[in-house]
DNA sequence: GCTCCCCTATGTAAGACACTTATACTCGGA
DNA sequence: TCCGAGTATAAGTGTCTTACATAGGGGAGC
């Protein structure tokens, strides 16, 4: 499927214009187990669902159904064929007990990463008002003595 | 220098038991970007304060090194030989105007970065709680007939 | 035919791990 | 006092794995 081209990260679109990207490794991974912690699903229903999740444009299916078969491998995620009649095929996923447990793992690390993006953030604006401040201070000083 | 052995992403410990590490890809750099933008300063000492910063093990020299040489070559941090007379030579960076756009346009991606991510947990701890009632309701009709 | 759905194959960038080179200080013993 | 070992600082290079992007293939239903 064609996807609207994403930088992987970071790249330049000009002179000080950059289009930055801050991705999660394996962040499709939680979104897939919260997704199936909410109820069985099957492929095509989770890419829609995972788009509003993840905030980004769609996902690719590629790496979706390899992520999917992949947590069944690891015993995380179980499948069968839907019986609904009509339409193509679909397998259905449903989380198993350690699915879940992987899945309490990733929210608590993600609480943690939260924590350093608020740190990080947080001097970031410091750093930003503490040169408004200069910035306003000087105009104060080329107003005073023109 | 040896660090200690974390899982790149996540790993298996045990039944039901796992460890993961929520990354954020080239998470170093607006750290780096940060650091040199509160004051110049050389890679020895800014891995010290990224260890604070990223809340990580220490970080890895080599590739520390590796990303202010490209950060370099791109124009967005610039160096010099410190003058400073003993002890090993030092490169001091300091960061370019390109450099602080570049930090600008991370600021505002780890900001949504951060939103999508306290969704998630949103989602995630309203599941908790909706299973931890069904869990007390289920606890309470085997209390109400034995 | 086309679109929806599932799956496979392959290339690449970030970074984990391992190793090297060089300067300076500190402490102990000859 | 001089000599060397050991340690801390500083700046690198080499290599391999992993997670992912991207592209392609194929069957089922309209």
């Amino acid at each position: 499927m064609r996807v609207d081209r994403q930088p992987r990260c970071r790249c330049r679109v000009g002179p000080g214009r950059f289009e930055v990207r801050a991705r999660i490794e394996r962040f499709a991974e939680p979104a897939v187990l919260l997704l199936l912690a909410e109820g069985p699903s099957h492929g095509y229903r989770l890419a829609d669902h995972l788009e509003e999740l993840l905030g980004e444009g769609r996902v690719d299916f590629g790496n979706l159904y390899r992520l999917l078969r992949a947590l069944e491998e690891e015993g995380l995620v179980a499948s069968r064929w839907s019986e609904e009649a009509p339409g193509p095929q679909k397998r259905v996923y449903e989380l198993t007990g350690e699915g879940a447990a992987l899945l309490d793992a990733w929210a608590a690390s993600l609480g943690a990463r939260r924590e350093r993006i608020v740190d990080l953030l947080a001097r970031y604006e410091a750093l930003e008002e503490a040169l408004a401040d200069v910035t306003s201070e000087l105009a104060d000083l080329g107003a005073a003595r023109p």
